[in-house]
DNA sequence: AAGTAGATGATCT
DNA sequence: GATCATCTACTTG
């Protein structure tokens, strides 16, 4: 892990997926921990890549707002119960949501990644989102799918190898953290502080 | 700058 | 047929 706030040079980009034992933690903890990786994403466009800087931890059983809330298992939710560090998205209405399954085998938690700050590849972004705005590219959990070229096929797919995975990135100089967003129909859950943020990063969705 | 309305389609009951 | 872990464009000020 770099220096607090300090980012990769931009010349020679060189990716070092994370192990195995990254995503081996508490889905909390690793929620936080995400904060400040790169999210990296291999195509035949190219590579592109961002640093997280938003996530959400939503955790099974648990969590009414989950969309495996009270164990439901579903041809949707399948991949939730496999072992961390899977690749769980689904569609919200026209967009696509990635999300990293955490916690242990059978127990369906996962982490949602909601905002990304752009590192390598910003032309491919302008270009996929038709947008020249900087902050408008990947300030959102729908926007920086779009951005950096992640589908539905890469459902079930392991964020340790290519096409898609994360890379260590800096460290944040500090963290927040509050209710989850968009989850008005959740009962108690709703007032979960289970969102994490870089402080004052220009990226993070409102 | 902030708030609202409408688009849009798969998944699940 | 209801339910959304959203986005964009359009309003108002």
């Amino acid at each position: 892990m770099r220096q607090t706030g300090e980012r990769l040079p931009n010349d020679s980009i060189s990716y070092k997926p994370v192990g195995e034992a990254f995503f081996k933690l508490p889905t909390l903890t690793l929620a936080r921990n995400l904060l400040g990786c790169l999210l990296v994403k291999e195509t035949e466009e190219g590579i592109a890549s961002g640093y997280i800087v938003e996530t959400e931890a939503y955790r099974g059983p648990l969590d009414q707002a989950a969309h495996s809330y009270n164990n439901r298992r579903t041809k949707r939710t399948e991949v939730m119960f496999a072992e961390a560090g899977r690749v769980y998205t689904y569609l919200m209405h026209t967009h696509c949501l990635v999300n990293v399954v955490s916690g242990e085998v059978g127990t369906p938690e996962a982490v949602l990644i909601r905002a990304v700050e752009p590192y390598e590849g910003i032309d491919l972004m302008i270009k996929r989102r038709g947008s020249m705005a900087m902050k408008n590219l990947t300030s959102g959990p729908g926007k920086l799918t779009k951005a950096l070229g992640i589908h539905m096929t890469d459902y079930g797919r392991r964020f340790d190898e290519p096409p898609i995975y994360i890379a260590p990135g800096f460290a944040p100089e500090k963290i927040v953290t509050g209710p989850r967003i968009g989850i008005p129909n959740s009962g108690e859950a709703k007032n979960y502080p289970w969102r994490f943020w870089v402080a004052g990063n220009p990226y993070v969705s409102k």
